[in-house]
RNA sequence: GCCCAGAUAGCUCAGUUGGUAGAGCAGCGGAUUGAAAAUCCGCGUGUCGGCGGUUCAAAUCCGUCUCUGGGCA
């Protein structure tokens, strides 16, 4: 017999960047007796306590927080990683009484969770920089035309532009002398169907983009260069995912005194407006059933979100 | 009040001797199996300021009105 809150399903809260996500989760962790676990691919990092808009002390210390922070910027990190560890903390959390409250804007990472990630162990990191380098000095459609040889399924799936997905098939092939369409072919959900209940925030486009643009500036008044400033000082590789986050590629630029400080902003603020566009594609289109908040306020939006998850 | 210059896509603008319009930026639609805040594919979205005239045909020529700059009073 299970006490508490740990027995009840899981709670899955996906939403644009800027959209609210974090209040949300913790008046539902709050409510619920949860506990939120981080679904976010830049919240992970250490580095990034602004730019990512990770929640802060005050916040942390209302309900538990897990896979925030915990990882150092110079690490290629991944979704298959993060599946590992939000499995982990799942039960560990469940183990705790509490309810887990997934939030964040990666839809990789809960289509890893709801529908399942092939099973394939990590690339050595010779063999990812490796094939990084590669790719950087013949360029994408070279290495997709050698895809072809080897993994003719694999290479009608994925444009000869796609850099990134060609790396991987890559990487996969001189790894392990295996086709990752083979691997990827039968994958199972690490979570039953009817263990979760999916949320999604979709606030009114004008009005997340008005918000974005204003939380960009507060992100640079609240030291969002300064995070900046100190990574770039690491000299780490441009191509760490830390490193691409939204928004640095126009700090960095600045810093090396590239761009003025306006110009940065801008560009930073239409990186997160178009990020934003991104996600509000992958909510619409991948996740369609589950559960829309469309309101602002955040009593109706807890309410609404209450009310689904009462319905089941 | 008079004179001049403008008014074309969300913004900045181009548009040849009249043939119902196109660039950049912004934006929009889509894909998404270990970098996913990644990577990639696709799309001009338009009462050419209003009304009238000339013409087979007007963003383009003429008239007039409105608005915005600038100048003179």
């Amino acid at each position: 017999m299970h006490s508490g809150a740990a027995h009840l399903p899981i709670i899955l809260l996906q939403g644009p960047t800027a959209s609210g996500k974090s209040a949300l989760a913790l008046d539902l962790a709050e409510k619920l007796d949860g506990a939120i676990i981080n679904a976010d691919a830049l919240q992970l990092y250490r580095d990034w306590r602004v730019l990512s808009a990770r929640p802060n002390a005050a916040e942390t210390a209302r309900r538990p927080h897990h896979l925030f922070g915990h990882v150092d910027a110079a690490e290629r990190y991944s979704v298959g990683r993060w599946l590992k560890e939000c499995l982990q903390v799942i039960a560990a959390v469940r183990a705790a009484g509490q309810r887990p409250v997934i939030v964040g804007g990666t839809g990789l990472y809960f289509r890893a969770l709801t529908e399942g990630l092939a099973e394939i162990p990590a690339i050595p990191e010779a063999v990812q920089e490796h094939v990084l380098a590669r790719l950087t000095r013949d360029g994408a459609p070279a290495l997709h035309a050698q895809l072809q040889v080897f993994d003719p399924d694999g290479a009608a799936r994925i444009k000869p532009t796609d850099s990134s997905r060609i790396l991987r098939a890559t990487a996969v092939f001189e790894a392990f002398g295996e086709a990752i369409t083979a691997l990827q072919a039968n994958t199972l959900p690490p979570l039953a169907p009817d263990s979760w209940r999916g949320l999604a925030l979709a606030p009114p486009r004008d009005v997340l983009y008005a918000g974005i643009n204003a939380r960009f500036a507060a992100m640079i008044e609240q030291g969002a260069l300064e995070e900046a400033r100190a990574l770039l000082a690491r000299d780490l590789l441009p191509d760490l995912p830390a490193m691409k986050a939204v928004g640095a590629p126009p700090l960095f630029a600045h810093l090396r005194g590239e761009i003025d400080l306006k110009m940065a902003i801008e560009l930073a603020a239409r990186d997160t407006r178009r990020f934003a566009k991104r996600q509000f594609t992958w909510i619409g289109n991948q996740v369609p059933h589950w559960t829309r908040i469309e309101g602002l306020d955040p009593s109706e939006r807890l309410g609404v979100a209450l009310t689904a998850l009462a319905a089941g």
